[in-house]
Formats: C-alpha cells, structure tokens, sequence
DNA sequence: CCGCATAGGTAGCGTTGCTATATGTTCGCA
DNA sequence: TGCGAACATATAGCAACGCTACCTATGCGG
C-alpha cells in the first residue's frame, strides 16, 4: 500500500485503535500491523508526532509509566476524541462509498 | 466532506474521469460534482495543477480547442494513464478494505 | 452595463506523513 | 563477553498535495 493516500485517515485509524482501550505508541504501532496483515506498517516518525497532534487537539491524554525498565507513554480517547472517532467513521463512509462510485467506470453520458 | 482526505486520490478520481471520454478541466469538475451529488465540490486551483502533474507525469495528454469564443484545454488518457487506473482502481478496492476493518471497533484483545 | 457562467491559470500556504537520526533499555544468543 | 534485535520514544527537515486567493478573458441574460 502506498503511503501517501493514508493522508487525513491516519488520525480517525489511530483513535479507533485507542477505542478499545489504551494503548502506547508502539503497542498502537504493532497492534495496526496486525489487523491489517501488515500492509498499514507505519514508521515511529509518523505515529508518534501524530500523537503529539491528537494530544494537542484534546483527543487523546496520556500518562508516563515505565515497565521493565522501558518508559510508556499511554493514550487513551478523551470525551472530544470518541465523538470525533464517530464523526469520522461517518464521513469514512462517505467518503470511500463516493470515491468507490466515482472509481467505477463512468458513463460517457447519462446511461443514454 | 472535508477537502483533505481526498490526498492521494484526486489523481485517481481524475484519471476515472476521463476514461469514458476526453473532457476538459471546468467540464471534470463538472462531471464528478454531478455524480457525487455534490460532495466533491473540486477548486479550480486543484483541479488545474492535478492535470498538469498527470500531463508531466505522461498520464494524460491535451489538445487545446476553441468552442464558442472560449479557449478550451481537452485532455484524454495516454496508455500509461489506462494502465495506472487499472491500478488505482485495485489498491483502493486493497486500501478502503483496510481503513474500513480499523475502523471497526477493535476488540481489546484476539476475541477472547 | 453588470453579473454570472464558462474557461483557464499561478503564487503561496498549511498540513501531513516520511526519512533519517538520536537516545536508552532489556534480552537472547554466540 | 559482546552484539544485535526488539522495545520505546523523540525530533529535524523534506516533499507532496490540495486549498485559498487572486488573475485573465469571453459570451450571454437581464
């Protein structure tokens, strides 16, 4: 899959991975890989500032811990990040339905 | 539906536009509003630029006319264009396949 | 004559994801 | 003992992309 068409879906993929419950950034990372069989395998560079994004946007919080050995930091969805995740499920829809109609071959004319 | 998701796939959209036949860049943007009903609402500033980068990129090609007194730009798929919306068309069946399962609530842990 | 639809164009901006690089720990294995 | 892989986080700088805002020009209806 290439990267770029992931442009302005990464955020609504990583709310909906902290839905479940919290996670931290590599944890977030690994779990991605495996649902999608691997073809969503995102570089830290990526993840981790856009982290940083949802945290300052008040999606997401997070707390330091350290687990043998290793410092976490772990997000979990605020009030403001769960009703985002459903508004973007929605326009998701929409959005891959009109694409979805518009890939399909068009018509030259109005189905004459 | 918000303009940047749309990253990565325009040129797509575009290419899936001039299949059926050559058009000109105001009569795409026309076309896909109409099939969108509406919610792909195209700028002149992107629809422009996206055309010149499928031209450099031998995608497309254009033919200048004059219809009615008005300058018009006609552009019609190359080879290469056919080809890369064949593709196009299978890794966006692969990509909305994706965001649609992470989208999905996640289960917390492999359904246990 | 004014304004709208038609038709094309560019400059500059902001967002976004990526590459590359950095830091530090733990653990397996040769 | 030492070395690399996995774990874990972070940032600087880049390139691509679509958008806003603006410009030019014609034809037509009121």
């Amino acid at each position: 899959m290439k990267p770029e068409v992931l442009k302005g879906h990464l955020d609504s993929i990583l709310l909906a991975a902290l839905e479940p419950q919290p996670l931290h950034g590599y944890a977030i990372m690994e779990k991605l890989r495996a649902r999608s069989r691997a073809s969503i395998d995102l570089p830290t560079g990526t993840v981790y500032p856009a982290l940083h994004r949802l945290e300052r946007a008040g999606l997401i919080e997070s707390d330091w811990s350290t687990v043998s050995g290793r410092r976490r930091r772990t997000y979990r969805l605020t009030t403001a990040g769960r009703r985002k995740l459903r508004e973007d499920r929605a326009s998701w829809r929409q959005f891959s339905k009109t694409v979805s109609m518009l890939l399909d071959t068009a018509p030259a004319k109005a189905t004459p």
